[in-house]
DNA sequence: CGCAGGAGTGATTCCCATTCTCATTGCGGG
DNA sequence: CCCGCAATGAGAATGGGAATCACTCCTGCG
C-alpha cells in the first residue's frame, strides 16, 4: 500500500528532501529554515504541503517527539529512536543484540533514560475502511475520521 | 523520582481522577466534558493545569496518540498502547507471551495494524540537569530548553 | 477568633504548530 | 502557442495547550 503515487520531483520536493537526509529528524520548521536558505521564496505552507506528499508517497515518514511535535525522517526502515523530553530532539538508537537497550543508550547517545514505550499503530475496528455495520453504542457521538 | 509532591486534593483534582478512571485515555477536552457534567464551573484552563499537577505528582501518566494530541492514563504500569490513525483512539494491549503480539492485538481488538515503534524517552546531553560543559558545536542556535 | 500567605480556580488571552484559502505561476501535452 | 491542472506563495484561520490575572478558599499561627 501507498504506492509513489504519481508526483512531481519539483525544486522544492527535491531540497525537502536533500535537507532531510542531512538533519537528523527535523521539524517542519528547521526543514523550512534549511530549505529557504538555498530557496528564498518557498513558503512555510510549501513545506508542510510537501512533506505531507512525500510522505504518502511513500518517501519520508513522520514521527512525533517527545512533546508532541512532528519530526521527518529519511530512513524508511524500522528503527527505535531515543527522544529528549525537555529539547525534544531525537536520535536513532543503535541496536546491538548482545547487550541491554537501555543502558547501550545511556553510553552510546549520553542520554539519561527515563523510561521507554512500546506502541502499535494502525486502524481500530470503527474507523476500519470497511465499515462493517458497527456503529458503536459506546462512545456514538465520535466524528467520523477528519484529519486532525 | 517524581515523589507525590505536597498537593492538596481538591474536588476538581478529584473528579478528574474519577473520569479518568472510567474512560478510556481521554483527550484533556474528552475529560474537561465529563467533569463538567458533575461540576459545571470548572474551566478547562483547570483541567489542564491539574492534569499536569497530577502527573507532576506521579498519580497520572501523558501518552501521545497517533496524531500527537496528549491523552491521559490512570494506569502507572508500564503497557503497551494500540493508537487509532483516524480517530485518535488509544487501547491498552493485553499482552500474552505464547501468542505473537500484531496478531493477537488483530484479533483481540480488532486493529488492523500498521506498524509499530519501540522507543525511548529521556533527556539528551545537551539538556542533561548537570549541564557537563558540551556546548554543541553541530546545530549551534539551539536555544535552550523552553517547554514548548 | 481573626488574619496573612499561599494554593487553587474561572475566565480569558496568548502562542505557536499545522491547515486552509485563494489567487497566481509554470510545466507538459496537444 | 494555448489549455488545464498541479504546484506554489502569502497570509489568514484553527486548535491544542500554556500563561496571566484577579479572586476565593484553606490553613497555620498569633
Amino acid at each position: 500500500m501507498a504506492e509513489p503515487a504519481q508526483m512531481r520531483m519539483t525544486p522544492s520536493r527535491r531540497a525537502i528532501l536533500t535537507e532531510l537526509a542531512r538533519a537528523c529528524h527535523p521539524t517542519a520548521d528547521e526543514i523550512y529554515r534549511r530549505v529557504r536558505r538555498r530557496l528564498p521564496r518557498v513558503s512555510l505552507g510549501t513545506v508542510y504541503r510537501n512533506l505531507e506528499v512525500l510522505q504518502t508517497s511513500g518517501l519520508i515518514r513522520t514521527l512525533l517527539d517527545a512533546r508532541g511535535q512532528r519530526r521527518y525522517d529519511a530512513r524508511l526502515d524500522d528503527h527505535c529512536h531515543v527522544r529528549c523530553e525537555e529539547c525534544g530532539r531525537v536520535d536513532d538508537v543503535r541496536v546491538l543484540s548482545e547487550r541491554p537497550l537501555e543502558e547501550s543508550i545511556e553510553d552510546d547517545h549520553g542520554y539519561e533514560i527515563r523510561g521507554h514505550q512500546l506502541s502499535f499503530v494502525g486502524v481500530c475496528p470503527e474507523c476500519a475502511p470497511d465499515a462493517k455495520g458497527r456503529d458503536s453504542s459506546i462512545d456514538a457521538g465520535r466524528p467520523r475520521p477528519q484529519r486532525r
